[in-house]
DNA sequence: CAAAATTACTTGTCTATACAAGTTGATGTG
DNA sequence: CACATCAACTTGTATAGACAAGTAATTTTG
């Protein structure tokens, strides 16, 4: 069967209203036992779904006092862009899908290694055009093996973070990964997408992801212009 | 009482026991039921523990198959240089102490929040060009809070980890930190350090680490000319 | 009125048990 | 022998309940 858990449908519930602002930043979550009589799970369940938020970073939690919401860095897909000038609400950032999600080889000169299933598999491919502000900020073009993704070809994309699709619809989650960062002179195609000029400084990110999904890795290469905003991590 | 869970004993035990090398990378720990029988306890609370190993990825959890030891974590890269043409040995990084270690205030706009000891002892303050393969590839300038450091600015950190110093002779160690990234021009001043020119685009980054020592944090800013290596880390 | 004690809440830890689901090797069967 | 089946393991999910410990507001006490 493939039912998916009872913890991980009330983490997503909660996630979702954490995220959509249904609580205030430091506001309270309603209490175990609360959540238990309206979901009617049992503590320990709800405690599973709890904890996956804690882990997130979503809430925080006191013993005595409750589980406090919090509002980690607008999160990009394990890329947290920081403003400088104005804050990063959700609302403000939009995706352009340039290239839908087609199926094809992996290239000749992947940046990445490749073990046997994924080269096999071949991946699935796609470009995007991710606006702050409407102003475009980065520029992304990400491959996925194509595996066990039943219909990921025909979804809609657009203004919507690929890694909540694959978390909400496949049960895939990015749990580490490695990446390679350089500074260079931004080329003259992805100047033009970025509006700024052909050898402006840009990010340059090549990064593997690892995932929940055992040799399931999801590869990103990222241009980012950081004249107005900054890439932040934690480690 | 100020007992401790017995599921965070468990957890040193293992943990111990892994990073002794008691089980081969890649063999399994006892199962969980097993746990249970040795120490005395059921399943959840054996489960809570070895969540814990999870999280630190020390162990690898397969359904139906067990717990998998893994490599004690990688380093926290402070920060990991990969070089384009030749690997990097520790043998290539040298470094060259520009400003030695000297005590002064924080400086007017210092890009990062400080609390009251940190602002109210002053700060230790250094800038550090390093070397790989003799030539310079980046340009550091530290801030520590000038707390609880005997006879820290007579040290001599010619060629000498700055962190290898502060662990050794004051156990300290880096735990965690925040950063922020951006390409920029490179500024004219640090352009003639690095030997490349004005204008040409490098890494710079705004790093706060924590360290084990409650509220001591160490602050650098770093100019990296990536044109022939590349920063590298993992999450 | 101010401080101490109580009370009602919260999360933290733990036991005991049950069944589902994935893995592996042994056991039969054709 | 090759292959399917089964049995015995493993971890994953979930229930039900108990008591400990921290928090905060209320009540009692001096």
């Amino acid at each position: 069967m493939n039912t998916i858990p009872q913890y991980r449908k009330l983490y997503e519930i909660l996630r979702r209203h954490i995220l959509s602002g249904l609580y205030e930043e430091g506001s309270l979550l309603p209490s175990e036992n609360d959540l238990c009589a309206v979901h009617g799970l049992t503590r320990p369940t709800v405690r599973q779904a709890l904890d996956t938020l804690v882990k997130e970073g979503l809430i925080l939690k006191k013993q005595g006092k409750g589980s406090i919401v919090r509002k980690p860095p607008q999160n990009i897909g394990i890329l947290s862009i920081e403003g400088t000038a104005s804050a990063i609400g959700g609302k403000y950032l939009k995706t352009e899908i340039l290239q839908k999600p087609v199926i094809r080889n992996w290239g000749e000169n992947f940046p990445f290694e490749l073990n046997d299933a994924e080269r096999e598999s071949g991946c699935i491919y796609l470009e995007r055009l991710r606006f702050v502000d409407d102003k475009p900020v980065f520029y992304d073009i990400n491959h996925l093996p194509n595996i066990n993704l039943p219909r990921f070809t025909s979804r809609s994309f657009e203004n919507k973070s690929l890694f909540d699709t694959l978390r909400s619809n496949y049960q895939i989650e990015v749990t580490g990964g490695e990446q390679r960062l350089k500074a260079i002179g931004c080329p003259v195609d992805i100047a033009r997408l970025l509006k700024i000029k052909k050898g402006d400084p840009v990010l340059y990110l090549q990064r593997k992801m690892k995932t929940n999904r055992e040799g399931f890795h999801i590869y990103s290469i990222i241009w980012f212009n950081s004249m107005n905003h900054s890439i932040y991590g934690r480690f």
